[in-house]
DNA sequence: GTATGTGTTATATATCTAATATAACAGTTG
DNA sequence: CAACTGTTATATTAGATATATAACACATAC
């Protein structure tokens, strides 16, 4: 598995988690469909607890980026990814201000943070580009 | 004052104001040497604890962008405001990150996450040189 | 048809964070 | 002296995080 958890982050296990699994499915390294290990397999494999694995899977369900089968287990939503409508880019947006306002105070140019946002997205873009041929 | 708490938030008090503090000084709504209210005052103003406000203000003196006289009271950083420095650059780009990772999940453009994030940026810097000279 | 493997649900516990409530202290200012 | 700073200390409540065990419902494999 891909996952790498760091015990000593001050960012919980289960936002870890949540945040590699959906950057896995964004660069495309887990393809639609694909099974996910099962929350007993994954945890075992971590040395965490089964039910830290869960949230992260009820919350990536709860967002539309997996689907569950109840005793298949977990696969990445296969229908479709949600959409990038209007809510989400107003909860992107109010995500944005308080960094955007640390940035602009601590005297940086617009020039900059637009690179340092672009780098950000082209990272995973590029490795999705990698990955496969879409 | 220009402070808004919102109870219902997930985001933590501290956090809230922080922020909005934060904000106040990026955009020059609150100038270098300006005073800050007494850590009892605003938490009165607000409803709220007063440790609650010194938890912001020491956040804020930690990372240096306030000063705090003992007795005088926290007053917005008039030595320069922190740099944009290598180490920050990287603390932000590991925050904007797993927001680039869901954006490019849900199908955006790079146009589009590159124009939320200009937007960001650009509406602050709008405000604070619309509300002084430079 | 029993065994195994899914997610799910239920309790219980330990630890930490967030927020509040009081109280007191040290030092400046009016 | 009185009033105001931030600071420190102690205590309590509530919630989040993470763990540990156990059991359940249901499908699939042997």
């Amino acid at each position: 598995m891909f996952v790498r958890i760091d015990l000593e982050s001050d960012v919980p296990i289960y936002t870890q988690l949540t945040n590699q699994i959906m950057e896995g499915i964004a660069t495309g390294e887990l393809k639609p469909g694909e099974a996910l290990p099962s929350v007993r397999s994954l945890a075992a494999d971590l040395g965490i607890n089964l039910h830290t694995v869960n949230k992260a899977y009820t919350i990536l369900k709860d967002s539309g980026f997996v689907q569950i089968h109840r005793q298949k287990g977990a696969v990445v939503q296969s229908g479709g990814m949600p959409p990038a409508d209007d809510a989400y880019r107003e909860r992107l947006a109010e995500q944005l201000r308080p960094m955007a306002a640390e940035s602009l105070g601590r005297g940086m140019s617009l020039e900059d943070w637009l690179a340092i946002s672009r780098a950000s997205f082209e990272q995973l873009k590029a490795k999705r580009e990698g990955s496969q041929l879409s």
